[in-house]
DNA sequence: CAGTGGTCTAGACCACGCT
DNA sequence: GCGTGGTCTAGACCACTGG
């Protein structure tokens, strides 16, 4: 059961940061440096700090600045305050509870909504109970924080919901207590579908995650009245930025 | 902006597997035979597969049989229906709602609890609102599926509230209506936080996890009376085997 | 046994980004 | 400019596992 050589690295690297000798943002030491001392060659240091990168622990680096300590600094998502208004500013300026979430936590949020007419997806079809076939309109956005990515959320709207209604117009519509109650369709019950996976090539270059960054998958379902599903919102969310919290009565 | 000779091998696999052409369990091209169609050497390919294997799309592989398209089939946890007591089956045969909702979708659950006494570690005192140096009661959880590991879930209450009560006994205490309120301590109101991250090596050991598998990492804190907390409960669940929900009413 | 991936070496050249 | 990491090669030997 002996280690081997890049696992030998490896520990030596992972040690000083779990023993805060190396901390957040800390230059690790550089692949020569580490392979003279371990006595072992280049490639092999690549291969325990490749390891470290895919964990997490450590950046990719690029040139003169090398590898450094990962930081993270989640922002905290609430999914109960959310869709009940009670941390809308002042809801006819237009601010969502997501925007006014971030600006709680000291921070500039920003997001551009795009809107579009498509045929349904598989899994939108299935989530809001359509046949094959049917039409959607998708409002996408995606959501920065100081100018940083952190979030895609998509929302889908059945066709005959949307149609003639604010949810058509390419700008972030916010009314107060919600624009499905303002257009007839209240949402009386949420369903919430949590998974964890690693990003889509697409994902990471849109959310620009380094190697190494899992996202949250969180998909909800609204239904309307006689529990007929009336929207679902898809978001991708990065590990290294996001929290999410629910706040439940028992 | 030319793909370099790796992402041309990373691009024809994972184009592959997205067309189908290679499905869920199927075995992945040889090293050997990757490296001569595209007229590259045997690291430059590893470079590829290990890329793909880290984002989760294949498996690493040993042996005769190489390389496989990762399979996903994760298990419904609803952290809603928990803590009501709506889905016991037989409270007093001690089944508890985790064990309960994985039955009703026709799998066999497992678990094991050791308990012991300890010094609060830091996070756990934070979230109990305890002084540093406090002792608490922790109840360790790893649950399997089909003998197959699934979570890892660790408790921890105050002393003072679990001192004399069942919470001490090394075996599984399910209750009508919980076991808390039974001790006189009931919970009013649960704080979910949910992060999403690379896992430990501990954990990927006793998960036994693949390179390319993130975990959930979700903790409940339970309030009682004066909304003090009298319990935190924090469990590791890999993306690849779970699937959170929650049902909200508005 | 035969074929798979895992580990490891000793080179080479290049792109990047501070100073 | 110079040191960093990124890409790539052509070898070698070993451990595992299914047939």
């Amino acid at each position: 059961m002996s280690r081997s050589r890049w696992e030998v690295v490896y520990d030596d690297v992972r040690g000083r940061i779990e023993r805060a000798e190396l901390r957040d943002g800390d230059q690790v030491p550089g692949e020569l440096h580490l392979a003279e001392l371990h006595q072992v060659s280049r490639n092999t240091v690549r291969t325990a700090l490749m390891r470290l990168e895919q964990e997490g622990l450590i950046t990719a680096g690029r040139g003169r600045l090398g590898r450094t300590v990962r930081t993270y600094a989640p922002l905290t998502w609430s999914l109960t305050a959310y869709e009940r208004g009670t941390r809308r500013d002042d809801p006819t300026r237009g601010v969502d509870d997501w925007s006014a979430g971030v600006k709680e936590q000291g921070r500039e949020p920003h997001q551009e909504v795009t809107v579009s007419i498509e045929l349904a997806p598989p899994h939108v079809s299935e989530w809001l109970q359509l046949e094959p076939g049917a039409m959607v309109v998708r409002r996408s956005r995606r959501r920065t924080v100081d100018n940083r990515p952190y979030q895609l959320s998509t929302s889908w709207f059945p066709e005959r919901i949307a149609r003639d209604t604010p949810l058509m117009e390419q700008r972030d519509v916010a009314m107060p207590g919600g624009i499905l109650a303002a257009i007839g369709h209240p949402q009386r019950r949420l369903r919430d579908e949590i998974t964890v996976r690693m990003p889509t090539p697409d994902e990471s270059r849109l959310l620009e995650l380094s190697v190494g960054t899992p996202v949250c998958q969180h998909v909800r379902i609204g239904y309307g009245a006689d529990d007929v599903p009336v929207r679902v919102m898809q978001t991708i969310a990065p590990g290294d930025r996001n929290r999410l919290v629910y706040e439940l009565e028992v």
